[in-house]
DNA sequence: ATATAATGTAATATATATGTTACATTTATG
DNA sequence: CATAAATGTAACATATATATTACATTATAT
């Protein structure tokens, strides 16, 4: 489940930690949606969204392609 | 969790079960997120997409207000 | 008006996202 | 280099998404 949160979250200025304390999740929740291994429900993805000042689109977007190519 | 599945469902002439099953997912399922009392995994949202056409702002993004208006 | 398909919804079971704790590894900073 | 902060990750516990079964209600068609 590829995805650019890092790539936002660095460039708001934040720790994954600090991430986390923002949307109310563990660090590690973060730390492994951010690697693509976990599969967030929609209410976290728009939480992050809300905090990062990205759409759903611009962060989690992937094309059928990119899609079946990856593990999920 | 408001969405806008439905509208997208029927205007594809998809019945909830034809759109479940292309998704493989349960037909229940696919009621609950629909009536907004679900909160869907990013993957169950994403294969909604590709079934549908639409993007995840299409079919799901909310405005923070919006968003903390729901029940959440 | 009656049959049939589509949808809502409840109860219980199962799978999986997330929390907690803990430690290892990497990256920054003195 | 050394120390601390940030990040990766594992084991187990808990919460919650989804499946299953079943039945009720609403829409559609004959």
């Amino acid at each position: 489940m590829k995805n650019k949160i890092k790539i936002a979250r660095v460039s708001m200025d934040l720790t994954q930690q600090q991430l986390a304390d923002k949307v109310g999740v563990t660090r590690q929740t973060i730390s492994l949606i951010e690697k693509g291994k976990y599969n967030p429900s929609l209410k976290l993805c728009l939480q992050i969204c809300y905090t990062v000042n990205k759409t759903l689109d611009e962060l989690f977007w992937l094309e059928r392609e990119e899609w079946r190519n990856g593990k999920n």
